[in-house]
DNA sequence: ATCATAAATTGACCGCGGTCATTAATTTCT
DNA sequence: AGAAATTAATGACCGCGGTCAATTTATGAT
C-alpha cells in the first residue's frame, strides 16, 4: 500500500493524485469525489482504495504538502520580533487553513498523529511548525518563564481557537489577525 | 421542523430521541445508526430527516445536553482559588468530551454557532462555559492584566488542545491534566 | 358530518465512500 | 520460453446518510 514496487503503481498513484489537485483547483476541497478523480485518472475506484487507505489519507497528503508550503516560507523569513510581526508571518498560513470548512476539519484530524509508526503528513506539519516557533521564541525577546514547546503549543492552540471562531457567524466580525494578536499578546509577553 | 404544532409530532420526535439515547448507550455515540434509531422507534427513515436536519443535529442536541450536566456541577462549586484547583473542576468534563474521538469531533464541529439565529446546544454550552470562567477568575487571584473574557476564551482554547493531543499516539505518556495544569500556569499567573 | 387545507409520515430512491472476490499484468524461477 | 508466484487493477456490491413525491392523518370552517 505504501511501498508500491513496481513502476506502473507509481503512475498510476502519480496520476491518482494529478486527478485529485486539478479537482481541487476547479472545484475545493470539499468538493472532490473519488468517483470524478478516478475518472479522471482513468482507474477503477477500487484502486484508488488500493492506493490510499481512504480518502482522509489522500486529503492528508494534499493539504499537508500545502501547509509545508507555507512553513517554507517561514524558513526563509527573519524570525518575528513582536506579536505583531509573528501574527502578520502567521496569516497566510491561517487563511488557508480556514478557506474552507472541509479543510479545517481534516487538519483537526489529522494534526495529531495517529500511531507512532506512520505520522501523516498534516501530523508532521504540525511538529514542524513547533520546532520553528520555538527557534522564534528563543532567539527574539518573548518571556522566558515558561519553557518554549509550551508556548509553541500555545501558539498553536489559540490559532487553531481564531480559525474555529472564524467559522461562526457571532464572532465574525473580528477579524482573526486581532483576535490573535490579543491571545498572543497575553501569551507570549514577559 | 423546529416548531412541531401537533401532539403526535411531539411525541414521535420524543421516541425518537429516547431510541437514540438508547443506541448510545449500549453501543456508544460513534457507532449510533439513523436506521437503528428509526427501527427501534417504530418510525420510517424520512420521520427522523423530517425531525432532524441531519444525524448531526440530534448529537448536537445529546452531547450539548450531557455537557450542560457538567456546567450545571461547576454552578455548584465554589470557584477554585489555583490552577490546580480548575483543573481538577475541569477533568470530568474532559474527560467525556474525550470519551470518543466521534464526540470530540463533533463538539468541534458545533462549537461556534454557524448561524445568528439558531445556536446549538453545544455552541451554547461553550457561551455557558465562559460566563462560568468570567464568574471564576474575577472572583479568584488570577492575572488581572488580560481581560477575562480573553482568559476564558484561552482556557478553552487550551483545554481542546489538550484533548487533540490526547487522541495521538505521540502525546499520550502525558496525562492531559498536567498538560493542560502547565498551559494554565502559564496564562492564568499574573 | 363533510369537505378543504395543512401537517406529519412514508419508503423507494440517490450519492458517495469503501470492500472484496475475481481477473490481468509482472516478475521470478527452472 | 513457459510455468508458478506476486503484485496491480477491476467493478459489482454494500452501508449509511439524506431526499422527495406520494400518502395518510389531523384540524378548522361551514
Amino acid at each position: 500500500m505504501s511501498k508500491p514496487v513496481q513502476k506502473r503503481s507509481q503512475a498510476t498513484r502519480a496520476k491518482l493524485i494529478e486527478a485529485a489537485e486539478k479537482a481541487i483547483a476547479s472545484k475545493g476541497y470539499g468538493a472532490m469525489r473519488v468517483e470524478d478523480v478516478v475518472q479522471e485518472a482513468g482507474v477503477a475506484k477500487g484502486t484508488f482504495f488500493a492506493h490510499f487507505q481512504d480518502k482522509d489519507v489522500l486529503m492528508d497528503l494534499l493539504i499537508g504538502q500545502e501547509i509545508e508550503t507555507y512553513l517554507d516560507a517561514f524558513e526563509e523569513m527573519a524570525p518575528p520580533d513582536s506579536v505583531d510581526e509573528l501574527v502578520k508571518r502567521l496569516m497566510p498560513l491561517m487563511n488557508f487553513m480556514s478557506s474552507e470548512r472541509y479543510v479545517f476539519d481534516v487538519i483537526l484530524r489529522h494534526s495529531g498523529a495517529a500511531a507512532k509508526e506512520e505520522i501523516g503528513p498534516i501530523a508532521r506539519t504540525f511538529e514542524h511548525q513547533v520546532v520553528i516557533f520555538i527557534r522564534w521564541l528563543t532567539e527574539k525577546p518573548f518571556r522566558k518563564d515558561v519553557s518554549p514547546l509550551i508556548l509553541a503549543e500555545g501558539i498553536q492552540a489559540f490559532a487553531v481557537q481564531c480559525i474555529g471562531l472564524q467559522f461562526c457567524a457571532i464572532n465574525r466580525e473580528e477579524p482573526m489577525h486581532s483576535r490573535l494578536t490579543q491571545y498572543l499578546n497575553g501569551w507570549l509577553s514577559s
